[in-house]
RNA sequence: GGGAUCUUAGCUCAGCUGGUUCAGAGCACCUGCCUUACAAGCAGGGGGUCACUGGUUCGAAUCCAGUAGGUCCCACCA
């Protein structure tokens, strides 16, 4: 035996990996002979590197998938990267900035190119790196959300909405970036910690027909010119007799009215609002409230255009107009003050230019209308969400549902499906191809001679989870032409083999956050084209966090490199780390000690692998000695697997963990083995040896799904194995009985070896220097486990006598121990010992007596508890009495 | 501002429908040990008024109300 002391999980781990990955462990395919376990994973962007939230994600997952293939389902992992529109864009954009190229110079199909050139160079990192982690996926169904068929279905499944209804073209303000000439999504706006500075005018505008004046504030003077309407809080006392009254842009001299609406705050300012529906978001929604006339002053490139109604401001950049205004309103009277004021400014992140809110026809999906049995099946707890209080969250977000904006101004992803063939805004068709898009709009336009060359496709691109919303349906080609009904828009049932056997797929595994962009959305497109959820359960795993709680960022550089972690700690070190702290939807607070306490652990195992492998059998010896350990442990185990079980069934994949790891750390290492363990170059019986690889076996099996290497590289270790004998594919342990009283025995017995080394501990007597131990002779006795009593607590001998004086004394239950030893003990100190122990008790029994002589709590609980409390009464007597008889003997 | 949720040992968290010494676990900490599987270890040990206040109950960490503080989601101030 040359096996080292330390672990060496290098080498081991690439080479296990590599031997699945050959053999084929992780493919999966339809057999009916087995119950499906599928998960999808939720697909990284296509421009990702492993952080530690996707150890944590994927670590659960594997744990997940690999304990179910134990169990003999047939478990599917589908890996995949999600094109991520916006952030692979802006990565690619800013590449070819640092090429000397300008998107703007660029076609669209130049941009692509560039696109998908970089896709292909560095796209996926991230799934190689999944494998480092030990990710049982089926490799051979690695998805991509712009993949061709995907592509396809994300363009049918618009169409299909579209045609449905549940499509509609809305204004909607976007932000504008006036440098670049295109929209910006809200991503790409950045805003300046803790504000910007700018000042705040006080204007006032005339009443139409009284000699008053109602003052409003705003810092955008410019858009004075697009007012269409002055509102005040209807709960205003000081401007009840405004309301329906005309007020007077200063300038145009526009006659707008004054309305009432809640969203006004009667403390802000004067309480008076300027309405400008064109040129802000929340003015944009009271003007619908209020049928309120829609001005847009301000072109695309941030000039004023002549419908602000004043000639020298038109084709003036905006905050020269502004520059202007201010100094005609004060001319004119108009203004009545201005002051500094700290307010928030989007910039684009792009070209720093101030963003301006704009009015754009953008797509919509009328929720409402196509969320119901997604919000039902989660109340109903047709899908489980762990844990139980994201159904709160869900409730109500699902309750407030909006109409979901599925278009972005961007080039990088599935490009939107209506053609236009005309100028106006109702000039266009939907269609899956230009050709279709061509006859329709042929129809529909009623001109024959359009050509395809006439038709203009919408510019944007749809929103990136209006394609991952698909991927429990797309990763099985749901929607290829021969799975899918035109005319009903559904999959087929019965045509698809994948997809009949593995959908709805059992469990999802992703973060909180994305709970609505994602889950819900999944949920939503599962309904509507499988008539039938997507997954059963949801577990939410928590955010990772630094170790002063911050969020784990690239941007804070407060991330460790998740693969120099692996190299340091170990993949199976790292698993068990991330895991060691992390209950579902609780965030980690991550600390490298964890992935430590990892390594250490597979140490430990490694360790006693090490002891149990370089015995030698005798078969000649009796294994009677032994036996009651090895029943015990039978019993231990078996209670530990139903533990593992319970909290495997509630998700709770953390305790899990932990349950296995004590029953390795508390029971099997320091008992089991210390009390079978032979005498140094001694053999051992077969009987005990045997049940003992059994044991390791079945702990190895318990830890594979969170450790796969280091328990495939001991299962082999410990003998020979056929091939296709990986521990992968091992059943999944069983629990026999468990044997309670044989529990308490054992415990009695622990408790008496720890009380002797105790002794030793306090007194400086070395661990293994021989001992007597004195038994009262009222005890109860000391039952199966003596023999192991005497050896692990170094007593040789064990007798029963009354307290020979000059012992140290404990009490294990009723029972009195006594170990003489000369002179060494203080007798004041153990009599103070002793009459603590009595004091405890007494206080404990009075309690308990108090408890008991309360009538209404023994005429009101229930006999159980009541007849238990007199069990604890007696016992603690018998205690007592046994206590003050010793510190009697004591002098 | 609306909603959700949390507060238990130094840290991270268990504690299910009130009832066993219910006040727990892991880590950290302290003491002593390189004892032939393991110092990435072994043996032993200390540590909490269960945020606060009140209520319900024979009995509250657990149920109810209020207070304080934290976190998350949504909406966001002209």
């Amino acid at each position: 035996m040359s096996l080292s002391a330390k672990y060496d999980p290098k080498s081991v781990e690439d080479k296990w990996y590599q031997n699945w990955m050959e053999k084929g462990y992780f493919k999966s395919s339809p057999n009916p002979d087995k119950e499906p376990y599928c998960i999808v994973i939720p697909p990284p962007n296509v421009t990702g590197v492993l952080h530690m939230g996707h150890m944590l994600n994927n670590t659960i997952q594997d744990v997940l998938i690999r304990k179910a293939r134990m169990e003999g389902k047939e478990a599917l992992w589908v890996p995949g990267t999600d094109h991520a529109s916006i952030a692979t864009e802006a990565k690619v954009v800013r590449m070819l900035r640092e090429q000397g190229i300008k998107k703007g110079d660029l076609s669209r199909e130049e941009f692509m190119k560039h696109a998908w050139e970089w896709k292909e160079k560095y796209g996926g990192i991230i799934l190689e790196q999944l494998k480092k982690l030990g990710a049982s996926c089926d490799w051979d169904r690695t998805a991509f959300t712009m993949d061709d068929d995907y592509y396809k279905a994300v363009i049918r499944v618009f169409v299909d909405f579209y045609r449905k209804g549940y499509i509609y073209r809305g204004l909607r303000m976007i932000n504008w970036d006036v440098e670049a000439q295109t929209a910006v999504s809200n991503e790409e706006v950045q805003y300046e910690e803790g504000g910007e500075t700018v000042k705040l005018y006080s204007v006032q505008y005339p009443i139409k027909g009284e000699n008053i004046k109602v003052t409003i504030a705003t810092v955008r003077p410019e858009t004075i010119l697009g007012d269409t309407a002055i509102a005040v809080n209807p709960k205003d006392e000081r401007y009840k007799d405004l309301i329906g009254k005309k007020a007077i842009v200063p300038f145009v001299a526009r006659e707008i009215p004054i309305i009432a609406d809640d969203y006004v705050e009667m403390e802000f300012g004067t309480g008076c609002l300027k309405v400008t529906p064109a040129h802000d978001p929340n003015d944009y929604e009271i003007g619908l409230r209020h049928e309120l006339e829609v001005i847009d002053t301000i072109n695309d490139d941030g000039t004023l255009n002549e419908k602000c109604g004043v000639a020298k401001f038109v084709g003036k950049d905006r905050f020269e107009v502004r520059k202007e205004i201010v100094k005609d309103l004060n001319e004119g009277g108009y203004l009545l003050k201005e002051e500094e004021f700290t307010t928030r400014i989007g910039r684009s992140e792009r070209t720093n230019s101030i963003i301006e809110p704009k009015l754009s026809l953008q797509w919509f999906i009328r929720m409402k209308e196509v969320s119901k049995e997604a919000h039902r099946s989660v109340m109903e707890d047709e899908i489980v969400l762990h844990p139980a209080k994201f159904k709160n969250t869900y409730n109500h977000w699902m309750e407030n549902v909006r109409d979901w904006c599925i278009s972005r101004q961007l080039w990088w992803g599935q490009r939107i499906p209506a053609y236009f063939y005309g100028e106006g805004d109702e000039d266009f068709v939907v269609a899956e191809t230009t050709e279709e898009a061509l006859q329709m709009a042929r129809e529909q336009s009623g001109n024959v001679d359009l050509q395809s060359g006439d038709l203009n496709q919408d510019p944007d691109v749809l929103d990136t989870w209006a394609s991952s919303w698909l991927f429990p349906i797309a990763v099985f080609n749901g929607f290829k032409d021969e799975y899918y009904n035109q005319e009903n828009g559904k999959i087929k049932p019965g045509t698809n083999a994948d997809l009949d056997y593995y959908y709805p797929t059992s469990t999802l595994v992703t973060a909180p956050e994305i709970l609505f962009f994602w889950v819900a959305r999944m949920i939503i497109a599962g309904f509507e084209y499988m008539g039938e959820k997507p997954f059963s359960d949801v577990y939410l795993t928590g955010i990772v966090r630094d170790k002063i709680g911050r969020k784990m960022s690239k941007s804070l550089g407060n991330s460790p490199d998740p693969l120099e972690l692996i190299e340091q700690y170990s993949a199976d070190g790292v698993r068990t780390g991330m895991l060691f702290s992390s209950p579902a939807g609780n965030d980690l607070p991550f600390d490298v000690k964890l992935c430590e306490q990892g390594r250490n652990f597979a140490n430990k195992i490694w360790n006693a692998f090490r002891l149990i492998n370089g015995w030698e059998i005798d078969e000649s010896l009796s294994s009677e000695d032994n036996a009651i350990a090895v029943e015990w442990f039978q019993s231990k185990l078996s209670g530990a697997i139903e533990e593992v079980e319970d909290h495997f069934s509630k998700f709770r994949i953390s305790d899990a963990l932990m349950t296995i790891y004590k029953l390795f750390w508390d029971d099997f290492a320091p008992w089991y083995l210390e009390m079978i363990k032979p005498g140094f170059e001694q053999p051992i019986d077969k009987a005990t040896f045997k049940a003992t690889t059994g044991y390791l076996e079945t702990i190895l099996k318990l830890l594979h799904p969170f450790m796969p290497f280091i328990t495939e590289e001991i299962w082999h270790s410990m003998k020979d194995r056929q091939d296709g004998d990986s521990i992968m594919l091992a059943a999944w342990p069983v629990a026999s009985e468990v044997d309670t009283d044989k529990l308490k025995a054992a415990s009695t017995a622990f408790e008496i070896i720890s009380q002797v080394r105790n002794v030793r501990s306090s007194k400086n007597i070395p661990p293994k220097e021989p001992l007597t131990l004195v038994g009262n002779p009222n005890n109860s006795g000391l039952g199966d486990f003596e023999g192991f009593i005497k050896k692990l607590s170094h007593c040789p001998e064990i007798t029963s006598g009354e307290n020979p004086g000059g012992a140290a004394n404990f009490v294990v239950g009723r029972d009195e121990f006594y170990i003489p030893l000369e002179g060494s003990v203080d007798l004041d100190q153990e009599k103070e010992k002793i009459q603590k122990e009595i004091d405890y008790t007494k206080g404990f029994l009075a309690s308990v007596s108090k408890k008991l002589s309360n009538e209404r709590f023994v005429n009101n609980a229930p006999p159980a508890v009541v007849e238990n409390e007199k069990k604890k009464q007696e016992d603690a007597e018998a205690k007592i009495k046994a206590l003050e008889e010793s510190l009697a003997k004591l002098g």
